[in-house]
DNA sequence: CAGCGGACGTTACAACATATCATTGATGGA
DNA sequence: TCCATCAATGATATGTTGTAACGTCCGCTG
């Protein structure tokens, strides 16, 4: 487990493997609701993917782990869910699921999504999304949810000058 | 047609009816393309929609306009090309086009998507998509692309009290 | 005319998402 | 104990969104 303290001043916790995975359970029951096998192994499934990963994805990891198949309606109650409480986000340009990494930490979050390799990188920054907030609400708008998302490339595959199809997993 | 100046201190033309398809045809043409008649059938039918189509709204509408059922296929294409050659907005949070009102000006926009009535305002803030802009290389991120878009409620609905479940067409 | 390229048609399929109803298992009350 | 109930999940089907592969048509040009 470790900290960071970033741009804003604000201390995140950030999560990785079994904290990860304990910070969510907490979160989750601390929410009103249960912490189940299939939920934990849903999000042990999504968190083992180093990009976004879609319903499907999770369902076919899911299925792999516990050798048995599993319907892609269950997935998605589950990640439903798991956005509604926090513990995961989705990233809407692609169509696909990331694991929040600070789930006790509720705010608008920026995604970087690298289109040469796939991967997402999160970043907060609430001087600009609540600015998007500020300008939805000066068009009279009552914004609920802002999207935030970059498409482009990661430093590392310009660096590699990588083109656009993404490899697999 | 009509002129607005913005906020930004910024001319666009904001077309409509007869006068946007010209300026559309004109846009296309420029870029080297073809203005076909499927491609202003497509126009024609993606502006005469309020709110953000999907391919197959598209289809269906095209198909009807001409009496000759039209595959997906050859919509997914032309928005392609719309979308490329800026005549066309993509709505990624509700996988869906809009018509580009000022299709000879290109930059940034940000969407306000309403979830009672599915209606779609455009706004442009260049200060909040160059400060995302600038987020993304300020992580080392290359960016091409920035999707800004707000979920929520439009004045109208939340004057009204209605809703999430947005009524048809 | 032959050859070429762009636009569109046709068919099939892949990928993403939801609807509906059945089953299971835990809990609590009569 | 027995039963009612409810949350979670399973099973099945279907709806929606997006691509792939290949064929045809047509206008252009050598």
């Amino acid at each position: 487990m470790g900290m960071a303290r970033n741009a804003h001043d604000h201390v995140h916790e950030m999560h990785r493997g079994a904290s990860l995975e304990h910070a969510a359970r907490e979160s989750l029951e601390k929410a009103g609701e249960q912490w189940t096998e299939m939920r934990a192994a849903v999000f042990t499934a999504l968190a083992g993917f180093s990009r976004p990963a879609s319903a499907y994805d999770i369902a076919e990891a899911v299925g792999a782990a516990r050798g048995r198949r599993v319907a892609a309606n269950s997935i998605y109650r589950i990640l439903d869910l798991f956005v509604a409480s926090n513990l995961a986000l989705r990233v809407e340009s692609a169509n696909a699921y990331v694991a929040n990494t600070h789930p006790g930490c509720r705010h608008d979050c920026i995604f970087l999504v690298c289109d040469s390799c796939g991967q997402v990188t999160h970043i907060d920054d609430e001087h600009l999304s609540n600015g998007v907030r500020a300008a939805a609400e000066k068009a009279r708008f009552a914004p609920v949810r802002p999207v935030i998302e970059v498409r482009g490339r990661c430093a590392n595959c310009v660096a590699k000058g990588e083109q656009s199809p993404p490899p697999q997993a």
